[in-house]
DNA sequence: TTGACTCAACATCCTTTGCTACAA
DNA sequence: TTGTAGGTTTCCATGTTGAGTCA
């Protein structure tokens, strides 16, 4: 079909707009365009507009785009001092490119995703946008881009409000400003893209023009299969390369290990005692805790009745029992005699393990209530080897540039998979030709056990 | 500029045994 | 008889972060 009078794109706060057209134009035969009756306008999100545009070349429709608000080759563009890159590297470039500019490359934590983004923005020459999860990152991020392209870089979030060709963002920042951004970048990087299905971060994604997208991280896998959601969002994984490819050349060599440690009779006593109370409640109820919602099942009855709260207690009280068991302390201790003068890094569920644990040896902490500073300050004394020692709950799991551990025990932690692979890759950057090792101590006859199988669950473990 | 605060968003929280109604 | 799908209410508490406000 061959038209004179062309139809016309717009952007318009996350979406298409799509107007004019020749007289009886059906609209809603566009990818993802629909009617919306609000403003007696056709529409679509505005992540549709690659396919919007291939469709209306496809089929010779004439089209003008005032969507589009960005320039095919930024000026000042190029990549400083281009180093080799590594052959997962290059390939993971190749295979992204060949599916079309858009898509998730999974590579391990400390094997170089930063340089693979770099780069794809070198090849795909269009104004980006890169997504962080924290400031942190942003903050890495923007030192890295600027070095590597000589250009000026934009800021958004933790205080910045600087779009540049070459912008550098937040999750949070880049779902409140979309509308000022959404149509000036034809590519977006999500780095550690496993956060963006979440339903507020995902409309930075939805809203957004871009034809080429780029997500980073090492497990895209979610508790809440929110996965299945990024082929749409970035586009489907092109690019896998895992733990145990990779390690000894490009990461460390390294082993895993269970360590299982007994409750003394009172613990024992007073998890069963626990985990009974919180069973009988589920059982009566009916619930079914591992059906679909069985848990918001158990919190929504649990919250009515007062048998109800003193089963959410109880179910506390055991799971605190197991994650503070004493026995994990002096096999920590054991375990900290066999690698004295190794770096070592252990981490735990909940705050109260992580005081009490450097309480009793003294050793630095980390958790989300440590200050800034004084954060930085023990992460700069672990690295040049002043602690040998470092105890963190949740907050170094991620996006923290942390100093190379060979040595890793996990006191307690959640059942994901992408929390156990995190913590391992705490361990394995190179660091001489020491083979790292990651403990996992598990209380013995508790629910631990299948926590302990549920992440270990990935051939990194096996 | 810094720091203390509040608020919003996100993630995890479970699974050791079996019931019931309905379809094949 | 055997096999299998089935279910619904937005959320108790803790950990973590970013944004925003105010002194």
């Amino acid at each position: 079909m061959s038209t004179d009078a062309p139809i016309a794109l717009s952007y318009d706060r996350g979406t298409v707009l799509v107007a004019q057209g020749p007289p009886g134009f059906d609209f809603t035969a566009l990818p993802g365009v629909l009617f919306d009756p609000r403003t007696s306008t056709h529409r679509a999100q505005a992540r549709h507009y690659r396919a919007i545009v291939e469709h209306c070349l496809r089929e010779k429709i004439a089209y003008t785009d005032a969507a589009r608000g960005w320039e095919n080759k930024p000026a000042g563009w190029k990549l400083q001092a281009a180093r080799e890159p590594y052959p997962h590297q290059a390939e993971a470039v190749a295979t992204w490119w060949q599916t079309g500019r858009r898509g998730t490359v999974v590579l391990p934590t400390g094997t170089g995703k930063t340089f693979v983004a770099v780069l794809c923005m070198e090849k795909v020459s269009r104004p980006a946008l890169i997504v962080t999860p924290t400031i942190d990152l942003m903050n890495q991020w923007y030192g890295v881009i600027k070095d590597s392209f000589g250009v000026e870089v934009g800021l958004l979030g933790g205080g910045y409000y600087d779009f540049q060709p070459i912008t550098v963002t937040t999750y949070d920042s880049a779902y409140i400003h979309l509308e000022r951004w959404g149509g000036k970048y034809g590519l977006l990087i999500f780095d550690e893209v496993h956060h963006l299905p979440g339903p507020t971060y995902a409309m930075a994604a939805i809203g957004s023009l871009a034809p080429f997208r780029l997500g980073l991280t090492a497990t895209p896998e979610r508790a809440d299969g929110g996965e299945l959601a990024l082929p749409e969002l970035v586009g489907p994984i092109v690019y896998r390369k895992e733990i145990t490819e990779l390690s000894g050349e490009y990461l460390a060599e390294y082993r895993t290990k269970r360590v299982y440690v007994d409750l003394t009779p009172e613990e024992e006593d007073a998890y069963r005692k626990a985990r009974e109370e919180y069973r009988r409640f589920v059982a009566e109820r009916g619930i079914s805790l591992g059906g679909p919602n069985g848990w918001q099942k158990f919190i929504f009855e649990a919250s009515r009745t007062p048998d109800g709260v003193a089963a959410l207690r109880a179910y506390r009280e055991q799971k605190r029992i197991e994650r503070s068991a004493s026995g994990k302390f002096t096999t920590l201790e054991k375990l900290l005699r066999d690698h004295a003068g190794e770096r070592a890094l252990i981490f735990t569920a909940d705050n109260a393990t992580v005081y009490e644990i450097a309480r009793r040896y003294l050793v630095p902490a980390i958790t989300h209530q440590t200050k800034i500073k004084e954060r930085k300050q023990i992460l700069e004394r672990f690295h040049s080897g002043e602690y040998s020692i470092l105890v963190t709950s949740q907050v170094l799991n991620e996006g923290v540039d942390v100093p190379a551990a060979s040595v890793g025990i996990v006191l307690s932690g959640s059942g994901t998979i992408k929390e156990n692979v995190q913590r391992l890759g705490r361990i394995l950057r190179k660091y001489g030709d020491k083979q790292a090792v990651l403990y996992e101590v598990v209380a013995k006859g508790t629910a631990e056990e299948f926590t302990s199988d549920r992440r270990r669950q990935h051939h990194a473990f096996q």
